[in-house]
DNA sequence: TTACCTTACTAAATCGATTTATCCATTGCC
DNA sequence: GGCAATGGATAAATCGATTTAGTAAGGTAA
C-alpha cells in the first residue's frame, strides 16, 4: 500500500502533541520555544523515521514566499545561456533558494504563458532575456512588486534592472579586428530583430565599417526563420552570389551554425578563404574546421550581477527604487577564421 | 503603488457577492450553478478589468493537483534531452499539463534534490532519466502513489514504467556497418557507467567484433571527467597510441565532442582516415568535417510513449498495477564518416 | 497569601482557493 | 392552503502549514 503524504496533523496526532508545538520543532525553533529536549527529541526521531516531507505549497501559501526563482532565456540548450543558468543556480543555492528553467524561444505568447505560470505559482523573482513584445507584462510583473531582472537586453523606455554587455563595442572591435587582417567586404549577418541588442551590434558593424571606408553589406534573416528552410534557402542565396563580400560576421551564435552549414555545403565557396567572426562564443567554434573565432561574454560576471541584484531586491522587497542597470564588457578570442594567414 | 494580489475573497466584497458565487463562476460553473447572468457578467467583467490571476497555491493545496509535470534529464542542454523536452511539452500542455525540466548531471545527489524540490512542491508526475544512485529514491516516489516514467534507462530490478531504445541492436549494426566498409579494429569509447544503456551499447559492440574475429579495445572514460582535463588527457594519450586502431565508435554524444576535439588537434591522426560513428545524432554530426554517421533515436516516438503512458497514469491515480515498459529501436545515418571511400 | 514569572505547551486564526451543505424566496401543483 | 421543486445564492469546512495569542502548572518574591 503506498504511503501516504504525512501531515503535521498526523504526526501530532501520533506523537498526542500540539501541530503547533511539532511545526516549532521542525522548524528549529524549539529551543527557542521552549519546548523540552524530551519532545523535541521524539518529533525528531518520528518525522525522519516516517520520512516526512513537508508540502511547500501550504507552508508558501502561509508565508508567502515560495524560494523559487525564475530563470527565462531564449533557448536553454544554448549553451551560452545553459551555461548561465549553472552559475546562477549555484549562487541561488547557497542563499537558499531554487532556480527553475525556461526557454521563450522568443516568442511573446510563450514568455507571457510563462510569466504567468510562474506568477500564478508565487516565484518570488523574475531573471528574464525579454522577447520583444512583452514589454507591458514586464511592466505588469514590476507594479505587483515582484523582483524583476532582464539581462542580454531591455527595454530603452521602461525603468527596470538589467545586465547587458556593451554590445556595440564588442561588435565594433570584432569588425576592425576582420580589416585589420586584411578583408575589404565583411557581410554582417543578423536576425531581423529590433531589439537593443541587435541594434547596437548593427550599430557597431555599421560605424566600423563606414569609417574604413569599405562597402558594407547586411543580411537579415527572420528569427522564425534562422533554423527552417526559408532562413536556409535566403543564407545559401547569399552565399552562392556572394559578390564581393571576403569575410562574414555572425551577430548570434546560432546563424552562425546554420551559416557554417550552408557555407561548406557550397562549393563555390571555399571556407578557408572567409574571414568569420560570431557573436558568443561555443564549443563548435572551437573545433570547427578551421577555428572560428568569437566574441566571449563573461558569463561569469553577467551571473554574478544578477545574482547580486535579484538578491538585493529580494532583500529590501521593494523599498528601493534606485534602478541597477550594469554593462559589462566582452572579450574578443581570435582564432583562424579570422587571422591574416587565410588571406595569404 | 504597486498592484496588490487579488484573492477572490476582495474581488467578492468589492462586488458584494460571496465568495462561493465568485469562485463558481471563475471556474466556468456559473451556468451549473445557476448563478443569474447578470452576475456571472459582473464577475467576470470585473475580474478581467483587474487582471486577476488566481494563486495556484491555494488552488493546487486544495484540489491536491498542480497540473505541473517534471522532466529530468542528464543534461537540458544537449540537443538529444531538449529535442524530446520540447516534443514531450507540447503533448502536455494540449491535455492542460505544464512541464518542467531540469538537469541531474547524472549526479546522485542533484537528482534527489530536485526529486524532493518537486516532490514537496506537489508535482503531479515525473518522466525521469535517472542517475545509477537514486533508485530508492524512484521506489519511494512510486510508493507515495506518484506517477513516474523513466526513460533512456532503468533499473532492472526495480518496476517500473519505462522507455527506452534497444541500445544492444543499435549498437551492434553500427559496429557492423564499419566493419561492413573495411574496418579491421575499432575502439569503443565509452564512460564508466554501469547502467543499462551503456551497458547494452557496449556489449552490442563486443559481440558484433568478436563474432567477426576482430580485435576489441574498450577506452572509458569516467563520467565526471567527460569534459575535464582529465578525461581529455586520457583520449589524447589513447588516440596518439592507437596500436592499429581504424575506427571509433563513441558510445554518447558528449564524447563524441570531446573526441573529435582532440582527433583533430593530434598530428598522428588523420581524422579523414578514421572511420567513426557516434550515438545520438546532432547538428555538429552533420555539419563536421567530414559528416560523422550517427544512430538516431527515434525522438518523436520516444515523447509519444511517455507521454502516452504518464497520462494514463495520470488518469487511473495508481489503480492500475501493470506495467508500462516500451523498448524502441534507433536508426543508423550513415555520413562520410564511416563509409568504404574514407578507406579507399 | 497574593502577585508575578517561567516553563512547556496549545487553540485558533490565517494564507486563498474549492466544494459541500444549506438557506430563503418564489412558483407550481393538487 | 399546504408541500415540493426550483432558482439564486451563501456559510462554513477544508487543504497543510505558520504564527499569534494564549493557558495551566509550578516556582519565587514580598
Amino acid at each position: 500500500m503506498p504511503n501516504k503524504r504525512h501531515s503535521i496533523k498526523d504526526i501530532a496526532r501520533t506523537l498526542e502533541v500540539s501541530p503547533t508545538t511539532v511545526s516549532f520543532v521542525l522548524n528549529g525553533k524549539g529551543k527557542e520555544k521552549k519546548i523540552s529536549d524530551e519532545v523535541i527529541n521524539k518529533v525528531l526521531t518520528y518525522t525522519k523515521a516516517i520520512n516526512y516531507k513537508p508540502n511547500m505549497l501550504a507552508r508558501s501559501l502561509r508565508t508567502g514566499r515560495t524560494k523559487i526563482l525564475v530563470f527565462m532565456v531564449e533557448d536553454i540548450s544554448n549553451y551560452f545561456f545553459s551555461r548561465i543558468a549553472r552559475l546562477i543556480e549555484d549562487i541561488a543555492y547557497t542563499k537558499g533558494y531554487r532556480v527553475l528553467f525556461c526557454s521563450n524561444e522568443n516568442d511573446d505568447k510563450r514568455s507571457r504563458d510563462l510569466i504567468n505560470l510562474f506568477y500564478e505559482r508565487q516565484a518570488d523573482g523574475f531573471i528574464i532575456i525579454p522577447s520583444a513584445g512583452i514589454r507591458e507584462d514586464v511592466a505588469d510583473l514590476m507594479k505587483s512588486d515582484v523582483p524583476v531582472v532582464l539581462f542580454d537586453r531591455y527595454f530603452p523606455d521602461l525603468a527596470t534592472h538589467y545586465v547587458v554587455i556593451n554590445n556595440y563595442e564588442a561588435s565594433r572591435r570584432a569588425t576592425e579586428h576582420l580589416m585589420d587582417n586584411g578583408y575589404q567586404h565583411i557581410a554582417f549577418v543578423t536576425t531581423e530583430m529590433q531589439q537593443t541588442q541587435m541594434l547596437d551590434r548593427r550599430r557597431g558593424y555599421e560605424d566600423a565599417v563606414r569609417e574604413a571606408g569599405l562597402p558594407f553589406t547586411v543580411l537579415e534573416i527572420p528569427f522564425e526563420d534562422t533554423d527552417s528552410t526559408a532562413g536556409r534557402n535566403k543564407m545559401r542565396d547569399f552565399f552562392t552570389e556572394r559578390s564581393g563580400v571576403d569575410a562574414v560576421f555572425f551577430a548570434t551564435n546560432y546563424l552562425t551554425r546554420s551559416g557554417l552549414e550552408i557555407i561548406k555545403e557550397n562549393d563555390t565557396v571555399s571556407i578557408d578563404e572567409l574571414g568569420i567572426v560570431t557573436f558568443d562564443d561555443n564549443e563548435l567554434f572551437r573545433i570547427n574546421t578551421p577555428t572560428i573565432s568569437a566574441i566571449a561574454q563573461p558569463m561569469e560576471e553577467i551571473a554574478q550581477e544578477l545574482m547580486r541584484i535579484m538578491l538585493e531586491l529580494l532583500k529590501t522587497k521593494s523599498k528601493t527604487t534606485e534602478l541597477m542597470q550594469v554593462t559589462l564588457s566582452a572579450e574578443l578570442i581570435p582564432r583562424g577564421s579570422s587571422l591574416a594567414r587565410a588571406k595569404a
